[in-house]
DNA sequence: TATATCATGTAATCGGTTACATGATTAA
DNA sequence: TTAATCATGTAACCGATTACATGATATA
């Protein structure tokens, strides 16, 4: 782990800026709710930065001892950390949007397969975005409150950044039924 | 480099299906304009899975001595290769969309940033998108014809693919206009 | 009473990126 | 005439994923 950080640290770091001191099982619940519709992450990955975090400095960790689970660790952000979130954002992107998506690859060489099985492809892509889209519909409600304001409403920011998500599924969605209805008229 | 296939494999030996004989230099080109808006690559990486796709049997490759330029090899499909095609198509795909926007993640985390920077980011992020939209509608000319097929028509799952990228960007920039908005409504 | 799932994390691997190389044109 | 860009690839590294570990509780 090299002395460093990512747009995914930062990514941790913001969400322990609006959780409080959190385990990182937790913060994966967080980021798995908040953040999986522009960000990918594992578990794995989570507690990686909190490890790197630990060794900029930027947050503090306290080990918990448990009976009937798993020790924990509860991470807490510092001012350090504060101040690293505010400098992140003073700085230029380090690289645009990043994708891949393997229902739309396997479509675009469709011509290589049986327009039956692209069919079926197409009908669980459906099912898959639909869910996601259920899911962020029903993450609106659970958006934190933006952290030192002592107000309880769901942060500003997150709450126009949930649009996108919602914007994006529908789309997604749209072009899937039509490219479905297509592949539909290619078979036999 | 290990016997495996991957996705990405797969989409070089679809493109170069459709390409004919190519170098690994063009075919990174073909991939750019073709499958950037659904998939990212370096053109390390084609080279990664032409070397791959040689061992697995899947393309012939021969060596053409340069005078002016570099020397370079010509990739090109055999019939294990069209039959790997076939039976990747014949099988489920082994993850969902992957995404990662830096753009996003900071914006999620406007309340720690100076309105105006992000206000910044966003213009920036807007002139990237439109100009990713411009490049895809010029795509839509250059759009190759189905192998095998003796007509020189585009292929018809290729024209249908290039309209994601068209809802996608579209998409994408009418939301970064509003966050946009949002965010100048921020300022001081 | 198996078998998921919860809960919590570490270790090993690898897909994908960055850095390195190199000579020929083209542009400022 | 200095600096990009073209043209073509290889080698090294690392961000991110998969696999491993472990015991408790809930579920079928």
């Amino acid at each position: 782990m090299t002395q460093e950080a990512y747009p995914i640290t930062y990514g941790v770091l913001g969400l322990l800026a609006f959780a409080g001191p959190t385990s990182g099982y937790d913060l994966n619940q967080i980021f798995q709710t908040a953040l999986a519709s522009l960000w990918n992450v594992t578990h794995s990955q989570i507690y990686n930065e909190l490890r790197r975090m630990e060794e900029l400095g930027w947050v503090e960790m306290e080990r918990f001892e448990q009976t009937n689970r798993p020790n924990k660790k509860i991470y807490r952000i510092n001012e350090n950390g504060r101040e690293a979130l505010r400098r992140w954002q003073a700085t230029h992107p380090s690289s645009g949007l990043q994708m891949r998506d393997e229902v739309l690859l396997r479509f675009t060489f469709g011509s290589f397969a049986d327009p039956r099985e692209l069919a079926q492809t197409l009908r669980e892509a459906i099912a898959d975005h639909e869910a996601r889209l259920a899911q962020y519909q029903e993450n609106k409600n659970h958006i934190p409150s933006t952290p030192s304001s002592n107000t309880n409403e769901p942060d500003k920011y997150f709450v126009f950044m949930a649009r996108f998500a919602d914007i994006f599924e529908k789309g997604y969605l749209k072009w899937l039924r039509e490219a479905l209805a297509f592949v539909e008229g290619m078979i036999e």
